[in-house]
DNA sequence: ATATTTGCAAATAATTTGCAGTCGA
DNA sequence: TCGACTGCAAATTATTTGCAAATAT
């Protein structure tokens, strides 16, 4: 997305596209890293010297009321966001900690709707080891690594 | 299961079955109510007045540890536990916030083996409004409560 | 000029850690 | 007796909050 969409995609949403919301938002749909709020202000620290953690959260929360981030709750400690709403699930290597996106056709999951609940958000996700990981010959940084 | 039961099942997981552990399993096994370690902590307090929350913390490490329970990350701030270590999904309510074990057979869900990636461990869960809530005549519950 | 956005510093809350006392085989 | 289990208190870490300063419309 060019700056330009995003501030109207941001504002179809209900979010005045400040500039820091802009650069926070970019970051998210450039990287698809799904990054801690951590590793959004350390990463984009050095680029904006003067935005602060605060924003960071507060832009995060903002950006999860209006519905243009969702939370990946795959971490214990920290909670990981991602720009892309569509459904789609998430891998995350217990070696080398990258999640991975995973998309629902290739594990041909399907479920149908659960009787008597209103569901509103669907999330799957899935922990081991990850391609690079798994190929790599060096086996001991698998256990090294062990958090 | 009996005192009995849980103690061997304990051992066969290479867990010495000291007293609180005893304790703290049978309270998963029999409440199954997806508890936090403070939820666990402050049931048991009133029965176990010497119990400490490092113990519930410690026992819960390492029952992750040895497999005899799981780790429910579906709330934001708090880990949630489960001695129901087989496949199963949950939903968590955003009105009450109660947890409820979905069963895949149920949702008709099912997914393929994921091509280059050792998975070791699958997720699934959705929030929403459960039907209790759902049902409720008086819906201001629902928006006052709101987190 | 007025509402919104930003950011510092302090507060909060879940979890972990260091270490000493205690208990059971 | 000896190592494992327990628990207090302090430390750590992610996140939130209060409020004042900066900024934008």
């Amino acid at each position: 997305m060019q700056t330009k969409e995003i501030e109207q995609y941001l504002e179809s949403h209900g979010i005045k596209p400040s500039y820091h919301r802009i650069r926070i938002f970019l970051y998210l749909e450039t990287r698809k890293n799904h990054p801690s709020a951590d590793q959004i202000f350390q990463d984009l620290l050095k680029e904006i010297p003067t935005l602060s953690k605060t924003t960071v959260y507060n832009t995060l929360k903002l950006f999860l009321e209006k519905g243009v981030v969702i939370e990946i709750l795959i971490h214990e400690k920290e909670t990981r966001y991602d720009a892309d709403t569509s459904m789609h699930g998430h891998f995350e290597c217990m070696n080398c900690n990258q999640i991975t996106d995973i998309n629902m056709d290739d594990t041909g999951l399907h479920f149908k709707k659960l009787e008597g609940f209103k569901v509103s958000e669907s999330h799957f996700y899935f922990k081991g080891l990850c391609p690079v990981c798994l190929g790599s010959s060096d086996k001991r940084i698998i256990i090294n690594n062990k958090k």
